[in-house]
DNA sequence: TTCCTGCTTTCTACATGTAACACTCTCCCT
DNA sequence: AGGGAGAGTGTTACATGTAGAAAGCAGGAA
């Protein structure tokens, strides 16, 4: 069996944070008061202190100097610098992930896509889970844990300007069948088709969100 | 007057141990000891324990699950992941500092090349410090917060691992070149020059750093 | 010698105590 | 009515207490 080291309680609460605020009961804004959130989960008031930190070391969290920790709250600007950083890391990503991903990995991607085949009609509840697994797989296997780590935190930080998103269903048909161009290159084994890909399809969504916003401030 | 709120105790330790680490005071794969610590700054437990975890979180320091947390360890895979990083997100960097640099950044860059090409015969020392302060300056005039964050993490992350470097006086020299053909490009305000004259830079700085260590394991 | 066992020490992780500070609300003075 | 003092509340930031676990060491058995 694994090491289940994560009988942590400031791991539980972390996660607890991350899926609140992720998930929106924690409203971006919202004061992350050490005493009352410790009152809530029943635990002293320590580990909820690390974990707060720990989300701001994410990015999910602002502490302003002396007034305490609040939820991050996403403009348009701040989308859309993550999104050309993502553009540029995650193009990377895929590149090396043509090249290292083992099959297993492939077969997974398969499935990840396949059930956004399948929810792409209307749910776009759903669509944005698919999504964020797609991303991650590739991210994941590119071989450089730096990479993969740095990824995974924008990839997050993102989630929290899931009001800005664009979800009309053209679009979410669009992200699906680059994501299969992608998921094409890399069984290919071809790192600069996958990186292109990668590449025009971020960019793509970026471009959108972006006109989304002008033309309706 | 500007708002002294560093006079935390944790931001105090934080710096401290981040200048010992880096100065090389606390080797790599020392043990960081809350207690020890505290005892030896002169404070309680509580501000050490958050530096530490802060210092976890800029990959300056590895927790290892209930042993504590020691100084970071590079191995040459370590420092090829982190120039890989650096490369393309310096470069995205680059692009956009050419178009956004005031003239003060640019009389800024210029005194750094200046001062390094007069440090740049035989002290190593003087010449990487003026190394970080050159692409310190572009990745903090990029525009873009976040990449402005992410870059800095990278480059304080790489100078765990000075032993590995490559220190020869040509190649110094050479990266000096290479700066002042980077700086050309950000006078000029030309984006795309700019980017593709830092690929070229940390590509070439990395490849040497893998032929040391190839030929000479 | 090598391996196992139990003790000792130290640390981590969590809990709790508390001074100083920030915000809010009330009430009094003008 | 409007503005300001001042109490009251809640928080942050730091200090300290402590159970349990891990590492190191000692000593004895094979």
């Amino acid at each position: 069996m694994q090491p289940i080291a994560s009988a942590r309680v400031v791991d539980v609460v972390r996660d607890q944070l991350r899926s609140a605020i992720l998930a929106g009961d924690l409203a971006p804004g919202s004061r992350l008061s050490v005493p009352e959130l410790a009152r809530q989960l029943g635990v002293s008031r320590s580990p909820v202190r690390e974990a707060v930190l720990l989300l701001v070391g994410e990015g999910l969290a602002v502490e302003q100097s002396r007034r305490g920790v609040e939820v991050a709250r996403l403009e348009l600007g701040d989308v859309l610098e993550l999104y050309e950083l993502r553009i540029s890391l995650e193009s990377l990503a895929a590149r090396h992930a043509a090249e290292r991903m083992t099959n297993t990995d492939l077969v997974a991607l398969r499935g990840v896509l396949d059930a956004q085949g399948a929810a792409a009609v209307g749910d776009a509840r759903s669509f944005r889970e698919l999504d964020l697994r797609f991303h991650e797989i590739v991210s994941q296997t590119c071989g450089n844990t730096r990479l993969a780590r740095h990824a995974a935190l924008l990839a997050r930080e993102m989630r929290l300007a899931a009001p800005l998103m664009v979800n009309e269903p053209w679009h979410l048909r669009q992200s699906h069948e680059e994501h299969r161009t992608i998921e094409r290159a890399l069984r290919q084994r071809d790192g600069p088709a996958a990186e292109n890909a990668m590449r025009e399809h971020l960019g793509r969504v970026c471009q959108s969100v972006r006109n989304r916003h002008s033309t309706t401030p």
